[in-house]
DNA sequence: CTATAATATATCAACGTTTATATATAAACA
DNA sequence: TGTTTATATATAAACGTTGATATATTATAG
C-alpha cells in the first residue's frame, strides 16, 4: 500500500527511473521503509495504466531503454491526498530480532549472549550507515534541489534512524550485562 | 514467515486454542509482532499437516468445538533452529507514519503541526498500554507458569517497546518545536 | 586483465497479509 | 432489555512482498 506512496513521494521531486527509485530509497528512507526493484517495476506499469504517472521513453543505442517516470496531476491529488489522512494511530511495526529474543530465554545463557552480542554489532554498523552514507545523501539532496523545508523532514526522519539504532544498541548492552549475571545454566537443568 | 515460530514459541510453554494463541500477541508482543486470526486460523491448520503441531478437539454442548494444539517434537526441533540462526542482521523495519513524514515538508506549516500533534497522542496512548497491559500480562504469566529465565525476556522486550514509544514521543515534541519555529506559509509561496 | 559492483529493465512463482464475511454463545454494561 | 465486548472457529478474495531468474552495459578496483 504505501510503496505507491513512496513512488509518489519521490516522483513529485523530480522524474526519475525505477532503478534511481530504488536508489533513493535505499539511501534515504531504508530505516523505515524498502523495496526491492521486483517490486517497483510491475508497480510502476500498473500506476501509468491508472494514470497517476507517465513515462517518456529515452531510446539508447546498444543499451536497453531508459524509462523516465513523471508524476501527473491525479498522482500529485493521490499523494496530497494521503499526506493529509489523520495519523492518530501509531504504525504497526514488526521486528523479528525482538521477536526472536522475546522467546530466547529458554536457549542457554552462552547462547543467548552470543545471539545478543552479534546483533549489536549488526546495529553498530547500521548507526554507521544512518550516521554517513545517509545523512550525505540528505545534505546533497537538499543542495542540489533547494528544497529546504522538505529537507528538514527527510533528516528529522534520518535522525529518528539514528535514534532507533542507537536505542537497540544501549538495550543491547543493558541485555548483555542482566544475562551476564545470570545463574549459570548447569544449575538450571539440574536441581537435586 | 516469522508468524510459524510466533505459534511455536507460545505453544513451546503450554497448549493452547488459536483464540488464545491471539490474545498473548496482542497482549505481549504487539510493539513488535501481531497477527489476526484470520491469520492464524489457516497456519495452525497447515502446521498440523507438516507435524509442527497436534490438535485435541474438545467437544462442548451447544457450542463449536474447542481445538487446543500441542507442540511436536519436530516443531520443538524447528523452533529451536530459529532460535539459534545467527542474529548477525537487524531486522527490515517499516513505519507508515515515518514514512508519511519524510514526505510532508511540502505540506503547510499548520497542517504538518495538526499531523505531528495527532502522532504524538497516538503515541502517549500506545505509552500508557505498554506500561499498563502489557506489564501486568507479563507478570501474570511470570507468577502463573514459574518461568523466570523466560520472563526476562519476555520483560526486557516489553521495555524495548516501551523505549520505542519514548523515543517516538520525544522525536514528535523535538519536532514540534522545530516545525513552529519555521516562517510562515505565505513567505513561501509568493516570493517577490 | 579480470572480476566485481553499479546501472538499468523485467518477469514470475511462491508466500504472506489484510480485510471482510459468517456463525454462535456468554458475560458485562447501560 | 438491548447493546456491546469477549470467547471461539473458519473461509476467501484481494492485495502486497520476497526471492529467484534473466539480460546487458559501464565503471571501478584489484
Amino acid at each position: 500500500m504505501s510503496l505507491k506512496y513512496t513512488l509518489l513521494g519521490f516522483l513529485s521531486y523530480e522524474p526519475m527511473t525505477g532503478y534511481s527509485l530504488k536508489g533513493n530509497i535505499d539511501h534515504s528512507t531504508q530505516a523505515f521503509w524498502h523495496a526491492s526493484l521486483g517490486q517497483i517495476y510491475p508497480l510502476l506499469k500498473k500506476m501509468v495504466q491508472e494514470g497517476l504517472i507517465d513515462v517518456l521513453v529515452v531510446p539508447q543505442d546498444g543499451k536497453p531503454d531508459k524509462k523516465y517516470y513523471f508524476i501527473t496531476d491525479a498522482g500529485r491529488t493521490e499523494l496530497d491526498t494521503w499526506l493529509r489522512e489523520p495519523l492518530d494511530t501509531p504504525a504497526q511495526r514488526k521486528d523479528s530480532v525482538l521477536l526472536k529474543l522475546f522467546f530466547s530465554g529458554s536457549l542457554e545463557k552462552d547462547t543467548l549472549l552470543k545471539q545478543l552480542e552479534r546483533q549489536l554489532e549488526a546495529q553498530q554498523t547500521r548507526l554507521r550507515l544512518i550516521q554517513e552514507d545517509t545523512a550525505a545523501y540528505i545534505q546533497q539532496a537538499v543542495k542540489q534541489t533547494g528544497r529546504r523545508r522538505e529537507g528538514l523532514m527527510w533528516e528529522r526522519t534520518r535522525q529518528f534512524g539514528e535514534e532507533h539504532a542507537r536505542l537497540y544498541i544501549r538495550w543491547l548492552k543493558d541485555t548483555i550485562e542482566i544475562v551476564k549475571k545470570l545463574e549459570p545454566d548447569d544449575q538450571r537443568q539440574a536441581s537435586p
